[in-house]
DNA sequence: TTGACATATTCCGATATAGGAATATGATAG
DNA sequence: CTATCATATTCCTATATCGGAATATGTCAA
């Protein structure tokens, strides 16, 4: 009776607490599952099936060598959770706004030595 | 056996789409819970649990006025997203990379006209 | 070719979650 | 004070999710 939602999307994916720290290692350098087990400390299914998730929703991509695979951050993939947030950005004066700030005052400044 | 969390933080708040969509109105404007229930056409326990999710995690507050009761966003308890995005920006050249590189060619700019 | 290695997959049990329906609570109007 | 309105809460069911354990798959090395 109750539809509830099948496939992952990009924010529910990040939602996961051990998926945000899979990530973290993943957006300095592609790494294999055995690299990320010994850096965690989870079983290899764990990995393996979070970063099943990430790939499913595409936030990593496989790259297979030999008995190998190394998983990489598509960081493209992220950017509606970045677009979304946009919308409170004005609101915590983000250093997006300080930066938009500090251009309008140059731009002011650019007109008034016009004078 | 299997330990999982139980409270929700604010990564797995906005995980739920119809979540995502209340926040979204609430941005605008603080808003009742019949005005979110006529907007949206979902059951008044439906968008009630909801608000009381966001509101556990602090993404909104309840101003009680009378029967009603108005919710408005917390912008300040979604910063904690925006700052763990930051890590991606520099993939994707951001918005906020722009203004960067920008400041930094003013800054240049202004170092210069000081010789 | 066979054994060890790297990883994926399957099965299972415990818990979490969303939504519906019904009901409870609390406040106001008349 | 009582009926109605606004909202919260409880109970229930279906499904989703995570982790463990065991096993399957695929690849290399000796």
């Amino acid at each position: 009776m109750s539809r509830l939602k099948t496939t992952h999307d990009v924010f529910s994916a990040i939602g996961e607490p051990k998926r945000r720290l899979l990530i973290e290692q993943l957006v300095i350098k592609e790494m294999t599952v055995n690299e990320l087990v010994d850096i965690f400390d989870w079983s290899q299914p764990t990995v393996s099936k979070h970063l099943g998730v990430l790939k499913k929703v595409k936030i990593v991509s496989e790259r297979k060598e030999g008995r190998f695979r190394y998983y990489r951050i598509q960081p493209d993939e992220l950017r509606p959770i970045q677009e979304w947030m946009h919308q409170f950005e004005k609101y915590w004066g983000s250093t997006m706004d300080q930066l938009d700030n500090y251009l309008n005052q140059i731009q002011v400044k650019g007109i008034d030595s016009e004078h």
